[in-house]
DNA sequence: CGCTGCTTTGAAGCCCTTCAAACCAGGTGG
DNA sequence: CCACCTGGTTTGAAGGGCTTCAAAGCAGCG
């Protein structure tokens, strides 16, 4: 069921059967939402975190004046919320893009994972510390980055994360959101984010459409956004 | 002499004399470093983190094209560094922008707390995740914020986290790096950063010169940059 | 006293936004 | 089975915020 969560960590770390064990003693009450529903609200006091078995989630922060800023894609396997054992309560919301299921962690079980069990405690604590790296690319992207190259970028990210959990290959995968949601990981608009679209295909790198990104050139892909893959930290933890 | 992390610390949690102990028994060597000195490069495999007694440094990354964007700022009493304990190595870069005090910390040390001090360990956590949480509100700023609001929100979370540690006061604080440092933060070019400080000068707000921001208005500042401290977690950890 | 690094100002240009409307696909009901 | 509606996509045209390029101003220092 949370096969997912459980290679992602696999890819890193050797997993103990007693490790294993637990985690999978740790997952509480599986929900399942429809898309577009906030499920966690900044600012609100949470007794458990939870995993991502499968679907798309996205953390965000409304503004004032009603525009949205998305700081967060999450996959399968993902722990959106881990964090929230450590912070007690989020500085931002919570919300599927596509229909999803979520398992339910209890914090409770946590704090007996990091009282028993070091070694997965670090494991836990690198998966929010890799969240972290995101956040510092998705600044780069903001800050530094062209619209084209943003776009090309977050596409990038996701077919390798999405990957690992077996989700994408070289040519594609699957990405059921609308240029407006995906705008708004951008920090562009709509619009903006349609023409540049219309560009990435006209020079044949990737065609977003119908809830799928089909990828022609990869590698020519990755050049325009400058991907690096680095922050990501897919390799083993024992030999980074 | 790591008062400022202590303090910090001491903030959301209260600290046992035996906590307070590994703390002071993790610290390892001092080193003084001059301003604009990068002393830990990315992709670098690190035995150690670091403790910032005093000064100011970056997280930053390099571009391809030779630009630069800071992605977090640094004070007195933070573990810059401390989220290399999981990763290994950084995908990012740490230099001081002004000349600062830093003791370095064992990863082998933290191991041992991981394993003897889960509470201890949790609020080192905790640490990793606020600055995540500082991440998010900076992708915000860059994706969302106009370029005064931007100015304007950073200099309001410095003078936050710089209170904390006894460094700022409602009046202003010491910031003495250049325009062009600043706006490698804010994602601007350092002529468009200079007119916005004029704007908050003239709109009486507060003012930006030889090393200090001197304020004139701080809820005017935190109006205009729409600042909402929640993100910073300055209140107690069992009662949030 | 002139060098150096930072700050400030001006003018032109561009990337992205804003506003507006057409287009298109899928679903619903007559 | 088509008319209609709805939500998303696409395109056009005008405008603005920020960048770029250029140069002057200014303070600290050898």
């Amino acid at each position: 069921m949370i096969e997912a969560a459980l290679a992602k960590i696999r890819l890193r770390d050797d997993l103990s059967a007693e490790e294993e064990t637990a985690i999978l003693g740790a997952i509480g009450e599986v929900v399942s939402l429809p898309a577009r529903h906030t499920f966690v609200h900044r600012g609100v006091r949470l007794s458990y975190s939870t995993v991502l078995i499968d679907g798309m989630l996205a953390r965000y922060k409304d503004m004032a004046d009603g525009q949205r800023q998305i700081t967060h894609v999450h996959v399968s396997g993902d722990f959106p919320d881990l964090h929230s054992f450590t912070l007690k309560y989020l500085d931002h919301s919570l919300m599927t893009l596509t229909p999803s299921r979520i398992a339910k962690v209890p914090h409770a079980r946590l704090e007996e994972i990091t009282k028993k069990m070091p070694r997965l405690t670090r494991i836990l604590w690198f998966a929010t510390n890799l969240d972290a790296s995101i956040h510092r690319e998705w600044e780069i992207s903001l800050g530094r980055r062209t619209a084209i190259q943003r776009a090309a970028h977050l596409l990038c990210e996701l077919q390798a994360r999405l990957q690992v959990v077996g989700q994408a290959d070289a040519s594609g995968f699957a990405l059921p959101i609308t240029q407006a949601e995906f705008s708004e990981c951008l920090g562009l608009t709509p619009v903006h984010v349609n023409r540049v679209l219309r560009d990435l295909r006209e020079a044949g790198l990737c065609e977003f459409r119908g809830g799928r990104v089909s990828i022609g050139d990869l590698a020519g892909l990755r050049a325009t956004a400058e991907f690096d893959p680095a922050y990501l930290y897919l390799g083993r933890r024992d030999e980074a």
